[in-house]
DNA sequence: CGGGTAATAAGACACTCTGTATCGCAAAAA
DNA sequence: TTTTTGCGATACAGAGTGTCTTATTACCCG
């Protein structure tokens, strides 16, 4: 996309990096994570099909590369509700926040479409890890029951609320928050 | 596999496809969903390539017709469960056996590699209207909260189960379904 | 302003996989 | 036996891959 250099050279690659994944998204929105080729996203960039390979050696490299930024933008916006919020409505509005997340993002999961991403992305553990905090924080307050583990919980929270993404209406993502965290309670 | 005709042709065409999803499944486990090929699948089947696209036109149709079979043995175990279970038992007794079979069965999704897939497997949709079902059933009894319609709820159900293919140990699985369970009642 | 540096586009190349067609072979059926 | 029918093997063109080379262009420094 970028033609010419942006201030640093290292600003101009990351440029470059960041339309790459622009595209791939794009394609993959379009034709389907397996249907997707490198001379495609080369295409979409604008850039040569021998340039890519200088950032991304194949395919699955340029989608987990996606899928973490993806992550990571969504645990920043979350990381924000969570400072907003008074304690004793912050992990309620985190849930419905991350729910309306996957109800406006389907396409943000590609579970298994990616073999190499180490069976569990780097940016999905810092997700588990966020939330398995806050319902640390939230136990403390006393509102939780305390016969399952926090990580396991943070585990059935993060699975429960993705159904947000087969369902039709926001007021069907705030029923299904409702639900989550009643199996949260004591 | 089969070098001679069982009985009929169509028991041998019927076996032919049945050992095709054993090697494509046994594959997919190896290399993951994007790493096989029809070379593959027809070496480790033992049959000639040309045969394959006799059966199978692509890669896409075979694993979708694997998954699909996965998904209606796991449905005809969970019918065995529920009609073997005493009625005030029953949604329990299915929703563990489903979050079991999710937990020794963590490859049974392929989530997002298929794009043809109708967007929602038929045979996931009677799961779903299977496990809908059930909750309507219990909800006649009035264990069940009446807030939240019972198709939304066998989607929590099914997402927050899957939670159990990432779990250790089964009492960590048990856990996972009581917390569900709590989330159905009022 | 001109030379050096670095990233690139374009093309070539060998390789693999794909999807299809053809040709005999062997086993079941008439 | 003769006729079907499924099959393995092979060939073929098209597409994508991963690598390499060459010429071009933009930037930086003296």
């Amino acid at each position: 996309m970028p033609k010419l250099w942006n201030e640093t050279i290292e600003a101009h690659r990351d440029a470059v990096r960041a339309a790459t994944l622009d595209a791939a998204a794009e394609l993959v929105a379009e034709h389907g994570p397996a249907g997707v080729t490198m001379s495609q996203i080369a295409k979409a960039t604008g850039i040569g099909r021998a340039t890519l390979y200088k950032y991304f050696p194949d395919i699955d490299t340029i989608l987990t590369a996606w899928h973490e930024r993806q992550v990571r933008s969504h645990l920043e916006e979350l990381a924000r509700v969570r400072d907003r919020a008074e304690s004793s409505e912050r992990l309620e509005a985190v849930l419905t926040a991350y729910a309306v997340l996957s109800f406006q993002h389907p396409r943000s999961d590609l579970a298994g479409s990616l073999h190499r991403a180490d069976h569990v992305s780097q940016a999905r553990q810092h997700l588990h890890g966020f939330i398995r905090d806050l319902l640390v924080e939230a136990a403390a307050a006393g509102d939780l029951r305390t016969d399952v583990p926090a990580a396991e919980l943070a585990t059935y929270c993060l699975h429960a609320l993705t159904a947000a993404n087969t369902l039709r209406s926001k007021a069907a993502v705030r029923r299904l928050v409702a639900v989550t965290l009643s199996g949260l309670r004591r």
